[in-house]
DNA sequence: TTGGCGGTTCCGGAATGTGGAACGTCGAAA
DNA sequence: TTTCGACGTTCCACATTCCGGAACCGCCAA
C-alpha cells in the first residue's frame, strides 16, 4: 500500500485546480473524491489530500462537508464512498430505466446462456472504453475488464466495433494519441486499425484476437441508431474451441435486438 | 443566508444546508447532484435550482463548476449527469474488484441460468433494501427494481433475509418506522414481521409473497459473514409454475458460495 | 403586445474558505 | 528506551470567494 501510494504520487499531477477562476472549493471537493480513483477502499486524509493536490486542513474541512452531504463515509479515521456514490451513478442516462443498460441487460442475459462466455456492454468515452454492463460465470478466464473500468479502444473488439460506426473526428482523436499496447498483438499501428474498421464496418463484427491478453478472443457488434453507434456488445473467450463465425452472428444478432427494442 | 432559509423552508424540507457550519457551496453542489434523483434524464438551471432548494444564479455557476469538473455534462442549456459518475459509483467498495459485487456476479449469472428467472442481489442502506444488481430476461414480469434503486425492507425478501441476520438496533431502526406497504399482502405489521424474522432465521431462506406486487413471489437468502448478513440474493417469479422449495434450496447454495468465496 | 419563464450576466458586500502553524498520538526506527 | 516522522485534528487572521438581488435577453403562449 505504502508503495502504491508513492507509486501514484508520483504519475499523478491530473487535473489540478486551475489556478485562475471558479469556485475552487467544489472543485476540490471533487477532486478529493476523484482521489478515490485508483486507491484502496479506505484512505486516510493525508493521503487523500495528497492524491488531490490539497492541503491537509483543506481535505480535512472538505471530507467532514462531504461526509455530512453523504457522499464518503468515514470509517475510523478513514474515508471511503459511499453507497449513494453508487446509486447516484446509476442514475446516468445510459443506466435509468428505459435507458441503453436497462433495455440491454435482458439481451445480455440471454446471449450469455446461449453462449456461456462472458459478456460486455461497453461505450465510447474520451477515446476509451468504458464497460456499463459485464455477465460471466466461474469458467470465464479472469478478465482484467470492469463494470465501470476502461480499456483502450483501439484494441478491444467492442472499442473497434464503435470506432467503425462513429464519426471521423472521434475516429482521429484516437489515432492521435499514441495507440496503447496490452499485448504483443495489439494492434497499435494506425493504418491498419484504418484497414480493421473498413472491413468492421462491411461485416458488422470487429475481432479482437489476443489483444488485450494473450489466449483470449472477442467478438463485438455494434448497437446502432442511425447508422452510428452509441455503444457495443461483445463476447469474450479462450481461444481454444470458440466458434467465432456462430458466437459472431449471434452477438450481432443480440446487438440488432437491442437497437430494436430502444429505438423502435 | 438568511433569505435562503426562508425559501427552502417554503418549498423543500428535504436536506436542506443546515445553517451552522460547513462549507455551503459543496454542500449545495452535493444537493444539486441529488437534484437528479427523480428527475428525467436533462434537466434545466431554474428547475434544478428548484429541487436542491437554491438560488437560481447560484445553480448556474455550481453546475459551471460541476461541469468543470466533470460531474455533469452540458446538453444545450440543459444538464445530465456525466458517465464519470457512473465510473465513481462502481468503484464503492462493494463493487470494485474482489468487492461483493464482483465476487457475487458469476454466481447470480449461474443461478440466473439455473433457474431462469430475474436475480437480484441487494444490501441493507438506511432501513432500505440498495439493489446492487439485477439479472433478468425478456419473459420477466417488468418489477419495479433497478440497480441502484431502492425498496423497503419490510416487503421484500433480500431486506427479510438481511434483518433475520442482523443486529438488533438495525432491525429496531426499520420496524420504529411506519412500514410500507406496497400490495394489500405487504407485511406492515410489525410482531408478524418479527415472527417471520424468527422463522427466517431457522430456515435461512426468506420468502416474499405477493408483497411488492401482485403476482410476484420471491425467495432470499442471507450472504453470511460471521453470523451476520451483509447482503442477500433473490429471485423473482411469477407465482404461477413455480417452485418455491427447490429454487429456495438453489438460492439458499448460491449464497453460501458466495459467502465461501468472500470469506475463505 | 404583453406577461411569464428560462438562461445568463453583473456586482458590491460580507460571509466563507484558506493554509500555515501547532498539538497529541502512534508506530517504527535508532 | 528515546527519537523521529507521519497522521489526524484544531485554531485563527486574512482576504479570497461566494452569495443573491437585480437586470437583460430570447422565447413561447396568451
Amino acid at each position: 500500500m505504502t508503495a502504491l501510494a508513492q507509486h501514484e504520487v508520483l504519475e499523478t499531477p491530473r487535473t489540478a485546480v486551475s489556478s485562475s477562476d471558479g469556485s475552487t472549493s467544489v472543485l476540490k471537493a471533487l477532486q478529493l473524491m476523484d482521489a478515490f480513483r485508483n486507491g484502496s477502499r479506505l484512505l486516510g486524509v493525508s493521503d487523500l489530500s495528497r492524491r488531490a493536490g490539497i492541503h491537509k486542513s483543506t481535505a480535512f474541512r472538505l471530507l467532514a462537508t462531504l461526509e455530512r452531504g453523504g457522499y464518503v463515509e468515514r470509517v475510523g479515521t478513514k474515508y471511503q464512498l459511499s453507497l449513494r456514490v453508487f446509486e447516484m451513478g446509476n442514475r446516468v442516462e445510459l443506466c435509468k430505466p428505459s435507458g441503453l443498460r436497462d433495455v440491454a441487460l435482458p439481451f445480455l442475459s440471454e446471449l450469455y446462456a446461449t453462449v456461456n462466455r462472458t459478456v460486455h456492454l461497453g461505450v465510447l468515452d474520451g477515446g476509451e472504453v468504458l464497460y456499463l454492463e459485464k455477465i460471466h460465470g466461474h469458467r470465464a478466464k479472469r478478465l482484467p475488464t470492469t463494470i465501470g473500468g476502461r480499456m483502450p479502444a483501439n484494441c478491444t473488439a467492442i472499442g473497434k466495433a464503435m470506432l467503425a460506426f462513429s464519426d471521423k473526428e472521434t475516429v482521429m482523436a484516437v489515432l492521435d494519441q499514441p495507440l496503447t499496447r496490452m499485448t504483443p498483438y495489439s494492434n497499435n499501428h494506425p493504418g491498419r486499425l484504418v484497414n480493421q474498421l473498413h472491413q468492421i464496418q462491411v461485416d458488422g463484427i470487429a475481432h479482437d484476437r489476443e489483444e488485450v491478453a494473450l489466449g483470449l478472443i472477442c467478438v463485438a457488434a455494434p448497437i446502432l441508431r442511425r447508422g452510428r453507434a452509441i455503444a457495443a456488445i461483445s463476447v469474450s473467450s479462450p481461444t481454444a474451441g470458440f466458434n467465432e463465425a456462430l458466437v459472431g452472428e449471434q452477438v450481432r444478432t443480440a446487438a440488432q435486438g437491442i437497437s430494436a427494442a430502444m429505438f423502435d
